[in-house]
DNA sequence: CTTATATGCGATTAAATTTGTCGTATATAG
DNA sequence: CTATATACGACAAATTTAATCGCATATAAG
């Protein structure tokens, strides 16, 4: 429980991969092969990376992948967010479909912490975690 | 992702009802039926939190469970560690057989990451949750 | 001392989620 | 024109989580 997906672990070590390299363009193939991940999960992730602006991307041959200025900015709600959705440790805070939402006795609790959590991630850039 | 389970939503909801009958003895099926939670699930996450003394249990019939004073005090890293295990959003963390370790260029992140949801649970009690 | 009802515990099955694969389209450097 | 890169959607495999089943132990009550 309370585990990050694949994909966030992904995205991780690609962006951390194109800060190392920020001079040059890198391809999907090349953190692949690299670090042993599969290239077609690795290429959506930067993908979505690549609409919210967080990586640039360049198409045809010789294209590839940039890490941007906005990276250092961003937060990790806001980073788990453009991978994964909204940030809260049980789903029915964000769905109406729940079966026993009259019997609930757990709705502060879950709040709380979903709170905390949200502040806690809102508050660190994935610069602050880089060091 | 970032997801409890139902362990312990089930845990959660169990503790608040024993909290709120303190007076009486609750067995598995009141409460089971009580919220629609299946009973063996809820069974199994109660001994657990009995085992650790944040309930106490009441073998025979008439008995049941009971909340404890240590409730208040338990955090929630604790209480969650419990019931399934280390807190930490990756598993590789506390394992050995990770295949990409020589490659691996996360470790900072995620160890930073790992720390700061620790503090965060560490400092939070279940009483600080429950209102 | 027998019976009914509660907790305690392990093994197994079912369901849901996550992870990974495949196929195709589009852009572009050479 | 061709080879190689990103872009995107549908599907299949694998893993994890949730739920069920079976049996043992304790004990209150008749």
């Amino acid at each position: 429980m309370l585990k990050i997906t694949k994909k966030v672990e992904y995205a991780l070590i690609a962006i951390r991969h194109l800060q190392e390299n920020q001079d040059v363009l890198v391809s999907v193939s090349e953190i692949s092969t690299a670090y042993g991940i599969p290239k077609e999960i690795l290429a959506k992730t930067l993908q979505k990376l690549a609409s919210s602006n967080i990586v640039k991307s360049y198409k045809g041959p010789t294209g590839g992948y940039k890490a941007t200025k906005k990276i250092a900015k961003t937060t990790l709600n806001d980073f788990f967010e453009i991978l994964e959705g909204p940030t809260a440790i049980m789903d029915c805070y964000f769905q109406d479909g729940c079966d026993h939402l009259n019997s609930c006795n757990i709705r502060t609790p879950i709040n709380k912490i979903n709170d905390s959590i949200r502040n806690l991630f809102n508050n660190l850039t994935l610069a602050d975690i880089s060091q």
